[in-house]
DNA sequence: CTGTTATGTTCTCACTGAGAACAAAAACTT
DNA sequence: AAGTTTTTGTTCTCAGTGAGAACATAACAG
């Protein structure tokens, strides 16, 4: 059985809820919002919300009359109140940044490294100049996938089932880590293009395709915390063996890789990258080479989606990275092959595929939340009171 | 908002909570046992069991002593308490049965059909013979994806969206209605080979194949309710082009249509059937062609089997109708194109491949759930409550 | 200036589950 | 056979919760 109820959990249930509501609203809302979203009266609105007044979770700020009636509160983040850090590792920067309740970031620090565990002491170093008594818990995004949430395995960074345990900070409050692809879906399911979708999928197109599957505002993460390697299953027919130790992955044809491949380009993420860029460039002036390319990528790219979408059913589809230049650039092709991947019958409503708007902070913003997460729940609010 | 919490609230969501563990409980369960499982107190759970009893959900009978103290009893349905009625409706066939909390089963009818939806009438008529006071709720398996719970469309068949508002009886209880894969799945995750698994998956191979995502014991339903078609990936390469409008299918690799076709028969769901338990017959006596076909599709479904774990990460896959056959005759053959298909970083810990428990009667036990689990809430509780 | 409207505040009340104390019924011990 | 131990059932009190009603307050509308 999952939670117990006594009448003592309900209140921490209901103030988790509202904290909820405040972290996830789009806009700040009123006390008297609050009562009506909540279904609950105004009388214990105003009790929950002097609770977290009191512990430092929520602040009152008078709203601008806004019509008739009795002036109300905005309820806001509180400005002593606790703050997430979130961290984005990424192949060869990192940066750090510092996330209110809400969702409002503000970046404190960032860097290069040298691509070896090293840079975690960097990181710490960092965390530790920015520490403060708000500091309440941090959320990491790297790359590559995260097995079992603390075994880190980046293949082209040649780091295999790197132990986080001791990587991490032994003397930070609460961390939570998870993969880029992942958190940059979960940013755009909580605050992105995603949002108020119940079943849907993003995919982060880089040199390789990452992605998650979101169901309900949530990213799935399988029995390992391994899932969402969609990028290799064999979606295209291609021959080549991936690096991955498959043949035929989808991503040997869509994304970096397959753009520079064509040029005769190793795969590889060092100037890889910028020959990528250049043949997106060359494609947009008219080099019909360039253009072939980025063709063969977009229908790859559509064919892998459509099959995805018979097996999953998400409403939309958003993407990230290359793939957001891949829909400005070719969305008809990308849709025209997505359909041809489709199930006949379900060509009359296909998945809407979207660029991403949470963009390039998609793997921090998902950190973030993931963070926060963490600790609205029952159990941290109820500790939280207790201590105030 | 999900839902509002007043102290009324707490007691419905506790009886609710007792009502769950006894469905979902593996063996019968004493009073005391279930004020532990709870995390409630002795007299809090004596108080829920009458109510529970008097509202005639549950029933007391004296538990056999089992060591020292006080005798206690054992917590069962109520033997006139509601009846969840389940129909599987097949390609051809039809089987209702009662199933009273808990799981138990009763097979009231079953009958043929001629594959148009005039079944309906004749199901709705066996329904109205057993009718009783004591059915509560309907549950349906049928064949073919179902869009957005109303429209069912079976291609083999010839139904193309059919509305099923008009086939279900009108004076009927809540009735809810999936696919027969689906609620296979479903059936392993509560009561068969996959209970108790966080993620994991399930496939039907027939003479498609069928599956579905099932996280935290639930089956996954996609954006309008047609996930699970994960038969119509390209998976395997193929050339063909599939029924279902698409080239390239796993669908036309694995299962009896691809079995046959080898033998030159047409994929048909007739005959078809026949010819595929005799090429099992000969793969089993010897018969070295039929061996061939036989691993050929073990070989591509484990393929696929490989690339889906690399998406998704389940612990565990299930397999029913054909794949119990593949299972026992060439579980090395599935295994290894299963590894082959895996990134080589999971070939360690790779998902595990196992027959379904639950047979035959997967689509019927899955309706039973869903059916249960449309009126184990709070608010059915509560009218019941109210009521009696 | 007065009425309307929306919200805040205060108070009572029904209900819930916790917890303690005690009772009951079985098995174990001597 | 009688007392002891163990487990569960029962009863009672109690703190805490949110609902709801009545009233207070502060803006706007005419």
């Amino acid at each position: 059985m999952s939670q117990t109820m006594t009448s003592a959990d309900l209140r921490a249930r209901n103030l988790v809820r509202l904290l909820r509501a405040v972290h996830d609203a789009a806009a700040p809302f009123t006390r008297a919002e609050a009562a009506r979203l909540l279904g609950i009266g105004r009388n214990t609105a105003a009790a929950l919300v002097a609770e977290l007044e009191q512990a430092r979770l929520l602040h009152e700020v008078p709203a601008e009359a806004g019509g008739r009636g009795r002036p109300t509160t905005m309820l806001v983040p509180h400005p002593e109140g606790p703050l997430a850090f979130a961290v984005d590792f990424r192949e060869d920067t990192w940066t750090l940044a510092s996330v209110e309740l809400g969702g409002a970031a503000t970046e404190l620090e960032g860097g290069e490294h040298d691509r070896t565990p090293r840079v975690f002491a960097e990181i710490r170093a960092a965390v530790a100049r920015h520490e403060t008594d708000r500091l309440a818990v941090l959320g990491f995004a790297t790359s590559g996938p995260i097995r079992d949430g603390h075994r880190l395995h980046i293949s082209h960074l040649g780091w295999d089932e790197v132990e986080l345990g001791g990587l991490i900070g032994a003397d930070w409050p609460t961390t939570v880590i998870d993969n880029d692809a992942r958190l940059a879906g979960l940013a755009e399911a909580r605050r992105g293009a995603l949002r108020g979708r119940g079943t849907a999928m993003h995919f982060h197109i880089d040199f390789d395709i990452g992605g998650t599957l979101l169901i309900g505002g949530d990213a799935q993460r399988g029995a390992h915390n391994i899932a969402g390697e969609f990028g290799h299953m064999p979606l295209t027919g291609s021959a080549l063996e991936c690096m991955c130790g498959v043949r035929g992955c989808w991503s040997l044809d869509v994304g970096a890789n397959a753009l520079v491949r064509r040029f005769g380009a190793r795969p590889g993420y060092g100037e890889g990258r910028e020959l990528a860029r250049e043949i997106l460039r060359r494609a947009e002036n008219g080099d019909t080479e360039a253009a072939d390319a980025l063709d063969a990528n977009a229908a790859a790219l559509g064919r892998g989606l459509g099959a995805l979408a018979n097996a999953l059913d998400p409403e939309a589809i958003s993407l990230s990275g290359l793939g957001v230049d891949l829909i400005r650039l070719r969305r008809e092709v990308i849709e025209a092959h997505c359909a041809e991947g489709l199930m006949a019958f379900r060509r009359t409503d296909p998945p809407r595929i979207v660029a991403g708007t949470v963009g390039e902070a998609g793997p921090l913003t998902g950190a973030a939340e993931i963070a926060w997460d963490a600790i609205l729940t029952e159990e941290w609010v109820r500790r939280r009171l207790q201590d105030a």
